[in-house]
DNA sequence: CACTGATACTAAACCGGTTTTGTAAGTGAG
DNA sequence: CTCACTTACAAAACCGGTTTAGTATCAGTG
């Protein structure tokens, strides 16, 4: 082949409008508005930029537009870990419903060497979602020194903050509740994250929020957190089956435990199958989230169910309202949650009858 | 609170150049290069940095620098549809996994206007990565015309396409062969995507190689393809749960389901189960992929184990390598699958003894 | 026929960084 | 002391688009 060009440069729009005879403007503006040129002009430039094999690039549009046409999803792990759970797989399928129909693309940003700030200060996106973040102050800060929008998913819920919850107190305290009314006093309560017992005043974190749920629940029976056997865990399946056989081994006789996550009280399900354990008789499990995964586990979960499609769609909504200078009409959004019973949580009462 | 700043403006390196008596020079080097300037000034600079509240606009930098420090995840359909499957998933953190190795982010790109050629043309990122789809020469044609880097997994391995895949012809034929052994004959197929008849002889569809692989172990004992019911379903567990009603209703006493996708297996699977059949006695079925859910779904799931995460790994290492000018080591990686025999597919011919 | 307004275009400024080129001052060697 | 080299900075060009401001032509109007 006679291919001469040695140097494999994309051609820009002043080789487009040296070509075609006509100016960069009229160039531009036979992508972006024909009406404004002649036909003849729009279709020799078109067809001069067709032969040259000529794209706009989309950067330097972006740019000269001030936009980037894409928001982020700010991850506060790896992704490995965030992304590693059906729950928030489906928070950002809802996310990401919203992106399609504005034209825009979804960046999912993990943080950059190793901080989540430093990923704040580089991500190229009109907006971001946090989630399942303790969104401190430092992050704030470069997001609206950025002039970035912003919601945060499952965080703290305070003035800056535009939110996305379900009452998470309410939800958790139904939950205990009904595994305490099932008999259950030897549990186990897997928290979620590092900070599940950092209870700040001001902002709770949604652990510290949910453990407030749950001890609401536990003093009703006297008997308070210091009575629950207490364990921290990633929200993974991995992570879960650990938590799982960690929870034989401590041979406590713990009747029922109570996990932040159905993911991870589906892993605790599964180690205890492998252990030979029947399950809700020998030992009990209530999740939260209510996963898909949770109605065809055997048992079937007993679980809240929080819809996080639906918690990502109106994040995201509210996002774009941000980002199109449109008024929120809330800016903390709290959406329903319902409390499924299936299997998983046994009841002594009626077998002590 | 007396704030006169009516305009919001973000500052500029023009600002702190101004503000801090150096040029813009010094104060990208106090950004970039510290070492090119004095500590003297680079303190000064920094200061003024931090007092002005000045962030250096990622947008501009990138396009300065010619790289957009992200690469993209081209979805051939709706987000909800494309990564509404664990397999899909586990492909996306394999990917994401390398993406923060280099610090990139990973952009999930779905289609604009419907059209995923427009959504190349516009996509903000230094290479993609596509998968699931029938990557017609319109893709490619913009993607080479952009001089943008690319991989594909689970397409058409040809020569202009980089790509990662199974063997899926002899995994398909491996796992019918089981189905057959085990003494099937009324069997339905459930295929992928709309193209799963389209038998292009020069590139074969990952549909199509999947159904050569089946066909060759129906030849094996005298049947064909015509033989079989053949359905077509996009990989996600609500359609797979249709599919399952529909064969039920079929009433063609069908004695096994051969899926393309494990997640459309689990929803005939569960649609079955709410119809009070038997599965596997009454109904056997063998899925692909092997999701996390085959082993948890009852019964355990027999299908095909393809490493899923793997895939996405291989396929962004060597979309860094393209990127990084680098030379690949092979165009074409494949990588090795295994057989999961488990309990969906019942033993006819034991059951004869 | 002069004036108005619309049409079809161009030149130049602009977006906010990086990089090349240039220069003045300081340093060390011969 | 002089020359070569380094250091520390600034000016200006550059990335590839969009947009503002301006000009020439032409049609329509009173």
């Amino acid at each position: 082949m006679a291919e001469h060009t040695t140097k494999v440069k994309r051609p820009t729009i002043k080789d487009i409008a040296r070509e075609s005879g006509y100016s960069k403007t009229a160039v531009s503006f036979a992508f972006n508005d024909p009406s404004r040129i002649s036909k003849k002009a729009c279709e020799q430039i078109l067809s001069t930029a067709e032969k040259l094999g000529y794209i706009p690039d989309p950067m330097a549009r972006n740019f000269s537009l001030r936009r980037h046409l894409s928001i982020g999803f700010l991850l506060p792990q790896e992704i490995q870990y965030s992304l590693n759970n059906p729950y928030t797989q489906q928070v950002l399928l809802g996310i990401g419903s919203v992106c399609e129909k504005f034209g825009y693309t979804l960046t999912l940003i993990p943080p950059l060497n190793e901080s989540v700030t430093e990923a704040v200060r580089n991500a190229a996106v009109d907006g971001l979602i946090t989630m399942g973040m303790q969104v401190d102050m430092d992050i704030v800060s470069v997001m609206q020194t950025r002039h970035l929008s912003y919601v945060t998913i499952d965080g703290t819920a305070d003035k800056q903050m535009p939110s996305v919850n379900i009452n998470d107190e309410e939800a958790s305290y139904e939950i205990m509740k009904t595994v305490l009314q099932a008999g259950h006093r030897q549990l186990c309560i897997i928290g979620l994250g590092k900070d599940v017992f950092a209870e700040n005043a001001t902002s709770p974190s949604l652990p510290s929020r949910r453990l407030a749920g749950y001890r609401r629940a536990l003093e009703e029976v006297n008997l308070s957190l210091d009575d629950v056997t207490m364990l921290v865990c990633e929200p993974t399946l991995e992570e879960g089956k650990k938590k799982g056989n960690e929870i034989l081994a401590l041979d406590k006789n713990i009747t029922c435990v109570v996990a932040m996550s159905d993911i991870v009280a589906i892993g605790c399900i599964l180690s205890w199958s492998e252990a030979g354990k029947k399950i809700p008789q020998d030992i009990s499990i209530a999740g939260f989230d209510n996963i898909d995964e949770a109605s065809f586990i055997t048992p079937k979960l007993t679980t809240i169910d929080q819809p996080a499609h639906e918690k990502g769609r109106l994040a995201a909504q509210a996002l774009f309202q941000m980002i199109n200078k449109a008024p929120l009409e809330s800016v903390h959004i709290e959406i329903p949650y319902t409390l499924i019973k299936r299997d998983s949580v046994f009841d002594l009462t009626s077998q002590q009858l």
